[in-house]
DNA sequence: CGCACCCCCTGCCGGC
DNA sequence: TGCCGGCAGGGGGTGC
């Protein structure tokens, strides 16, 4: 679910209620999310005071005053979602945490795809990633081409391996590449130095019109206040097979690229 | 090296 | 109406 607009979105959304805010208590319903939450993850958390709360590719980061983080990756499914009291707990909430203003964040997540965990300063750059933020000022025509460079992989999953590019997954893959005028299957070492200009223009554009219209709502999707995103109603290509492409009238294709759907306009991307 | 295929988990949708 | 297969924004592992 949450691409790097959606996460983005939420810590924006959230950081002013949260940073200064100390933690009270910490209730973990449920250890089994994609890894287990370790047993001292309520005792790291509780009584810190959040100092800063950012994203970091689809990583939640939030900086606590002992100078560790607290991250959360939503993994498909997950929700933080912020209430002003105490609540009746929902099917798939899994973890609250109690602040000193009374206010309750939680964690909930119908797939368990997701991950809460506290780490290290020296760990944090290794659980995040080591891709490049695709806003930040590396993210050039020259760098990403360097790293693709003799590369066979396709354009697609490139763009979505977080080694790589960080906060880039299957939605925003592909109406990238639509932006750019790009196949999604090309190879990303055959991409020429338009193409990647073309992708990085793509990549500001589609993200930062994104983070905008607050991310994109398929199903799933709410930010930190239960409000619905609305960059689904711009999308271009993803989940339109079969329609007319709004730029030519095409049709738009869809086709499994990497073990991923993936959609296309067959005339404007070549 | 790149990807197809498997897993994790629950819910929803379309076809029969 | 009800069941079942397929698929879903994430990532990680194996093996060809």
């Amino acid at each position: 679910m949450p691409e790097l607009p959606e996460v983005e979105t939420i810590a924006r959304g959230l950081a002013p209620h949260l940073v200064g805010r100390r933690v009270a208590a910490v209730e973990v319903r449920e250890r089994r999310l994609r890894e287990r939450v370790e047993a001292g993850f309520a005792a790291a958390l509780t009584g810190r005071c959040i100092t800063a709360l950012a994203r970091a590719g689809k990583t939640l980061v939030a900086s606590l005053d002992d100078g560790r983080s607290w991250l959360v990756h939503l993994g498909m499914t997950g929700r933080l979602t912020l209430h002003d009291g105490p609540t009746a707990p929902r099917p798939h909430d899994h973890v609250q945490v109690v602040f000193d203003d009374g206010r309750r964040l939680v964690y909930n997540d119908v797939r368990r795809f997701g991950r809460l965990l506290i780490v290290a300063p020296e760990a944090l750059a290794a659980a995040v990633g080591c891709g490049l933020e695709p806003l930040g000022p590396e993210a050039r025509p020259d760098v990403l081409a360097g790293r693709a460079r003799r590369r066979r992989l396709s354009i697609k999953a490139f763009l979505m391996d977080q080694r790589l590019v960080l906060g880039i997954g299957n939605i925003y893959a592909s109406e990238i590449l639509f932006h750019a005028g790009v196949r999604p299957r090309r190879q990303a070492g055959s991409l020429t130095r338009g193409e990647w200009g073309r992708i990085v223009a793509g990549i500001r554009a589609v993200l930062e019109d994104a983070i905008a219209c607050g991310g994109s709502s398929i199903s799933d999707y709410r930010d930190g206040f239960e409000r619905f995103g609305s960059y689904q109603l711009r999308h271009r290509v993803y989940d339109r097979a079969g329609d007319p492409c709004l730029a030519c009238g095409a049709r738009i294709r869809s086709a499994v690229i990497a073990g991923r759907s993936s959609y296309y306009c067959p005339a404007c991307q070549r």
